[in-house]
DNA sequence: TAAGTATAGTGTACATGCAACACTATGTCA
DNA sequence: TGACATAGTGTTGCATGTACACTATACTTA
């Protein structure tokens, strides 16, 4: 089978940026590419875009081809077309950033056996094509969005402790905030949900579990309201 | 001349919403198809994305070809891939924001005398294709960046009294803003260049001239600023 | 079971920035 | 020269952000 167009056309992919976040890090999914260009690098998983397929639909079908990650926070990022960006000829490649918790969605490989893994922001290897870049534009987008829409929750469990929260701010922004400062913040939007249960296994006083009030976030956001942290 | 794929692939685009500034209104260029489908329809100027060239170099061919504004501030937007959103075939496309003013730049149809045309923001025509989507997030996206970057000044011809920058923060954010408050803040950003010159053909006083000063602008991004107004 | 330890949880004082508000100055025109 | 149209200018109150240190609680271990 073949298909035959009267002008040439670039080839059209997705690739996806997935974040996630544990106790140490913030990190990033990257695969192992099986093939060339570029075999036996690191990359961001991606593929071909399908005919009739929307971009945002190809991003989530790669993404669970490739490592086994599905139902989660996905948007796209930004289109990137430089003619050099590949090598074997004019790819497209409209990229993604999406937002998992660690606990949630355990990561496999693909059925071709390439690896999939976690990588700590700070320490990716060098990246495939112009992945280095996308990741980079990926990685200041999250740092934005954070501050005025509540999306650092998909990277928690769905109940979590205020310091695993503010955990999350410090490592998707990279500084250190104020404890008081940020529980007044935090709690005085209104959105979270205080629950009757504490941690548990833990070696110290526990800590009240919260869970984020996503009606309560969308009656203000109706009039729109600040998110700085 | 045709060409062969192994796969099928959609078809890429490029569209583009121009925003222009006059004393009344906030405008967006727009042109009326020639062709079908939704011929005699306005729309957005755009095209195909050619091999070898990248998103935006199409974006700014296909604005020059079809509407003559050339060497514009010129972004990219979001990707629209919606299966359905062309009746003929697969069409993906990526669409871009351009800001230009209105005196430097006089538009003229393309050359296949399709008419081009500037409309207010707040009386625009049904659109072509999915395009009135487009428009709105462009306008949108507009509102946001204004008051974090100051992209504002590309609506404004090279020198300008503080009225017509006022004033443009008024069309874009569609609010009255205090003249007092106004002055203060962008003075008080260090971004201006006073010059010596005041308005002339006006009956009544003249107001004092100023000029985007692009030099201290770049030295004040590298900490970071608050461009809210 | 008492002391140690690790983290949870809490309030105040100061600085900064934003919002509300009205009059004088200057040039043109009739 | 008087009417007019727009330029240009400061202060005050309020809200929000920032800096900062101690007590409470649960578990661990000697």
């Amino acid at each position: 089978m073949s298909y035959t167009y009267e002008y040439s056309r670039p080839a059209l992919t997705v690739d996806c940026v997935v974040f996630g976040l544990d106790q140490d890090d913030l990190k990033v999914l990257l695969i192992q590419r099986g093939l060339e260009p570029f075999a036996g690098q690191w990359a961001l998983p991606g593929g071909f875009v399908r005919i009739d397929e929307s971009p945002e639909a190809s991003a989530r079908r790669e993404l669970q081809e490739e490592t086994g990650v599905r139902d989660v926070f996905l948007e796209q990022l930004y289109t990137f077309g430089e003619p050099s960006r590949d090598p074997r000829e004019h790819v497209i490649s409209i990229a993604h950033y999406a937002l998992v918790n660690l606990d949630d969605h355990e990561i496999r490989a693909a059925t071709d056996a390439r690896q999939a893994g976690w990588f700590a922001i700070d320490d990716v290897p060098t990246l495939a094509f112009d992945h280095g870049t996308i990741l980079k534009m990926a990685h200041d987008r999250l740092c934005g969005k954070v501050r005025y829409q509540p999306i650092g929750f998909e990277l928690l469990p769905d109940k979590f402790a205020l310091r695993q929260l503010q955990n999350l701010y410090e490592k998707v922004l990279d500084r250190q905030i104020d404890k008081r400062n940020f529980r007044k913040k935090i709690l005085s939007m209104g959105i979270l949900q205080e629950l009757d249960e504490v941690e548990t296994d833990v070696s110290h006083r526990a800590a009240r579990l919260y869970r984020f009030d996503k009606g309560k976030y969308n009656d203000m956001f109706k009039n729109g309201f600040n998110f700085e942290i």
